[in-house]
DNA sequence: GGCGGCCGTTGATCTACATCAAGAGGCCAA
DNA sequence: TTGGCCTCTTGATGTAGATCAACGGCCGCC
């Protein structure tokens, strides 16, 4: 962005610490404020009657929420933090008065907004077509792809949230940890060691349109 | 938008109409064109293995695969007529053009976008969030507000392609539509009676934070 | 007309997953 | 240390919804 639209919005804006655990946004509430997630991991969720459900966990660098604010409209979704985490918070006023000076910003947000339906849009394919421990599998791949691809990944947080992520309980998140010993990942307190990736990818059948990862060299997927 | 970048627009684009049935857009295609749905109605599904499911089902007047078109990425959904559609196809370079050349086209595309992505948001949350009948009454709810909310809808699609898109299947989707008649909705063909609306908002707990409905005439999302 | 193919419904069974219950291990405070 | 309280796991049971199967209705087509 430019010069003038950046200081502009340095000085509006609250660069801010939180520790793990705390609520950031509740669902419903009015769009006051576009959240830039630059360190640490949120996680954005959702109740209904007494359920709740996780929906992104979300790591850096995101803004979130930004649809909430472009249609000044109230949050679908509630955050919290799973680790210590840094924000730059810009007040909704700004951020609309960046989106109408400011090119090189509004052509940003524009982008960032394509990524995160992208990103949404595969979550809801994921849910409706595969089964648990098909997401689980197609899960790990993600995050070994995310941490640079090195045999152990580290889950991003705790079991409860992640079950829910995925859209199972915790009990069945455990069991299924368990059968996809069978495709070679090993769970070891918070690491996952994948020992044979290409087993795991023969059973999730991991695709760039599914999946939030990058095309592999060999690509395996046939279309009709 | 402006005149010009209108004029643009229109000469470089295809006015076009389909009959129903008609296979529009194969998912993992590059995006070659942005598609403009002016009349009749579009399903947007995937597949995976061997399983497709239905996830959106698309009515005028709304842009799909913006986001593909934003980032020059293939598409993440294949796409077919289910009525007889007239549609406006912009070729992806000269959306791109206009992106840069007309501030409010640009402004529509993000505003558009953000639609997209809070209307997917909402379908991920029912999809995790509810069970088949509340989807189903929250369904029918939306559908009433849509038609204008008269006692009787018109369901838009056949039967398998409705299961598909509230993730059930064609005969789950046949015994709920029984079980919901204790909330007075009485399925006639093609049509649903909602003879007691009140019953059925109570088992599906709708909200505009999770249905595309406005709660309320105040400050609803706006239309064109 | 009569035949075959799809669609929607209904019923019987199966199964993936949720729920319920109990226990193991870790963490911290008194 | 002990006790309380987490989270995670494991096992037993319950259930929503998938699958399998059969049938009637409708439509297009020869």
């Amino acid at each position: 962005m430019n010069p003038k639209g950046f200081e502009q919005m340095v000085t509006a804006s609250y660069l801010q610490r939180f520790p793990a655990g705390t609520q950031l946004i509740e669902e419903g509430d009015p769009a006051d404020m576009l959240h830039i997630l630059l360190e640490g991991t949120v996680d954005l969720y959702a109740h209904y009657k007494d359920k709740e459900s996780s929906l992104i966990l979300m790591q850096p660098v995101r803004a979130f929420i930004l649809a909430a604010v472009v249609h000044d409209l109230p949050y679908l979704m509630s955050a919290r933090t799973l680790t210590p985490v840094r924000i730059l918070m810009i007040p909704a006023t700004v951020t609309q008065e960046l989106l109408v000076s400011d090119r090189a910003f509004f052509a940003a947000m524009l982008h960032e907004l394509a990524s995160e339906f992208r990103r949404t849009l595969k979550s809801l394919k994921s849910q409706k077509l595969r089964d648990g421990t098909e997401r689980i599998a197609a899960f790990l791949l993600e995050l070994q792809q995310a941490q640079g691809g090195a045999e152990i990944v580290v889950l991003p947080a705790d079991r409860k949230t992640i079950a829910s992520f995925l859209g199972m309980t915790r009990e069945n998140l455990s069991r299924s940890l368990q059968k996809i010993g069978n495709y070679g990942a090993t769970v070891r307190g918070n690491e996952v060691v994948l020992r044979d990736p290409e087993a795991l990818r023969a059973h999730a059948a991991p695709s760039p349109l599914m999946d939030d990862i990058e095309d592999r060299p060999f690509g395996g997927e046939d279309e009709r």
